[in-house]
RNA sequence: GCCCAGGUAGCUCAGUCGGUAGAGCAGGGGAUUGAAAAUCCCCGUGUGGGCGGUUCGAUUCCGUCCCUGGGCA
């Protein structure tokens, strides 16, 4: 068995640097769990590492993509998977980190087995299903109802996105998506042996946090930063993400109230921390952990990596 | 000081021709299978500004006081 240690956690709860700490203490590396720091150029806004930190431990998937480029769940697990296998040729401990929990499921549960969906396809289906402004949502749920009732029943008629997902990968493939089964993604998944936890604590402490580091990002730069990305790269994904996405707007409205663009940042980020909570509480795998409290987590890896080499030799 | 308009959920406001009230946002809970920092679902009792009056019954009508905004002096 290979140990993979998780720390989770919502933004801004200091995850960071209790991997640090842990990857230090236990020769880890760190693998970035995160939908935005992958992307390079987006620094500030997206709360990366600090050059020195990055300098003592290893990062991985931390800048490997240019702003326009896509990026998804499989392109995560693929990378990750290799990076995974990597740090444990070299002996060292993986240690994922980050707060884009989908991210790692997809990379313990595996995928479908699918390759991806034509863009064209996804386009046609958007089509077919936009009357002018509006869209036949009711009607998208009623035609994958007709083609996959299970899928249906599991997609709620208003969630468009997932309306649109199902329907594409049925047009591609030609088969129910709900027939299809995850797969791993390396025969070396199957090998591996997770400890999950996730930082916890109180809401007003985090909510403080959240305020505090948005902040520290609004008086460093985030308006300058964002202004130049806008104008390097206009289309870029990570632009619509918190932070990013109200100082687009902030700088489109041509205002200069950085109290109100702070207070619709805090607003927006605590909601994102709501829902990395709630992926959180939905893995009974996962342990809580007040910060600070790396002794226990030392303390019950050593012990498992001297179980697992007493079972092997 | 006078005149007008308001004072209803944390915020912005609806409504009740008198039978104790409801939306949006915020907040809370949940979902989540190749865009996920995305997308979606569920959850609304609040001295109806205070005190009196009329009434079987007042948040709704009347009086008065207080507060806020605007106007006139």
């Amino acid at each position: 068995m290979k140990l993979c240690l998780a720390i989770l956690g919502p933004t801004a709860s200091g995850k960071s640097e209790l991997a640090l700490e842990l990857a230090q203490a236990l020769g880890g590396e760190i693998i970035c769990l995160d939908s935005v720091t992958v992307y390079r150029h987006f620094e500030i806004g997206a709360a990366k590492p600090a050059p020195e930190d990055r300098k003592r431990v290893p990062h991985h998937l931390l800048d490997i993509l240019d702003p326009q480029e896509e990026f998804s769940a499989f392109d995560f697990v693929k990378r990750a998977d290799a990076a995974l296998s990597d740090i444990h040729a070299r002996g060292k401990l993986p240690i994922v980190v980050g707060g884009t929990y989908f991210y790692l499921r997809a990379l313990q549960n595996g995928m479908y087995p699918s390759d991806k969906v034509p863009p064209e396809i996804v386009e046609q289906v958007e089509s077919s299903y936009l009357d002018g402004e509006h869209w036949l949502t009711e009607k998208m749920h009623a035609d994958l109802k007709a083609v996959d009732p299970r899928a249906a029943e599991k997609i709620h008629a208003n969630d468009r996105y997932r309306l649109v997902r199902a329907l594409s990968l049925w047009k591609h493939l030609g088969t129910a998506p709900s027939k299809l089964q995850p797969e791993p993604i390396s025969e070396a998944q199957t090998e591996r042996l997770w400890v999950k936890y996730a930082l916890a604590l109180p809401r007003h402490r985090l909510v403080d946090r959240v305020a505090a580091r948005t902040h520290k990002m609004v008086d460093g730069g985030l308006l300058e930063e964002t202004r130049g990305l806008l104008k390097r790269f206009p289309r870029a994904r990570a632009l619509t993400s918190v932070g990013y996405a109200e100082a687009v707007t902030h700088l489109a409205s041509g205002s200069s109230d950085k109290k109100a663009l702070c207070n619709a940042i805090i607003e927006k980020t605590r909601q994102l921390a709501k829902r990395q909570i709630t992926w959180i509480r939905s893995d009974p795998e996962i342990r809580f952990v007040a910060p600070g409290d790396t002794a226990r987590m030392r303390l019950e890896f050593n012990n498992l990596k001297y179980v697992l080499n007493e079972e092997a030799g």
